[in-house]
DNA sequence: AAACTGACTTCTC
DNA sequence: GGAGAAGCCAGTT
């Protein structure tokens, strides 16, 4: 049976937790893994209601780019790249972060 | 039920 | 490469 037991956003929080550390992805690509490559921004709602906030690392979702966006918690973008850093995530001077390396490849 | 919002992505200039 | 605009999706009011 195909029923959607589980609500987007659940498969959204599964999907980031499968992060490994020191990785990060893209909301995109947690959109694409959830089933919908194009709800990256119903993604983004997910992660500002966080109904998981300990259970979710939303530190380790960023945008296509590479730039941190977002992030309500404490801190904000700020502590949210102090976060990725201490997890190994390499940063680029722009304070963006090096998708070619700490990319999740997934 | 309809309309608005938002932590995105992609296209074009 | 940078800036602006449009499109898309799910959730909330």
């Amino acid at each position: 049976m195909v029923t959607k037991n589980i609500l987007f956003t659940e498969k959204v929080y599964t999907v980031v937790k499968k992060i490994p550390k020191g990785k990060v992805a893209t909301y995109g690509q947690i959109a694409r893994l959830a089933g919908n490559p194009r709800a990256a921004r119903a993604v983004g709602m997910c992660m500002k209601n966080n109904p998981y906030a300990p259970v979710v690392p939303c530190h380790r979702v960023v945008a296509q780019n590479g730039v941190l966006t977002g992030y309500s918690g404490k801190g904000g973008i700020r502590g949210k790249q102090k976060l990725l850093k201490a997890e190994g995530v390499y940063f680029l001077k722009n304070n963006k972060i090096h998708m070619k390396q700490s990319g999740w490849n997934q």
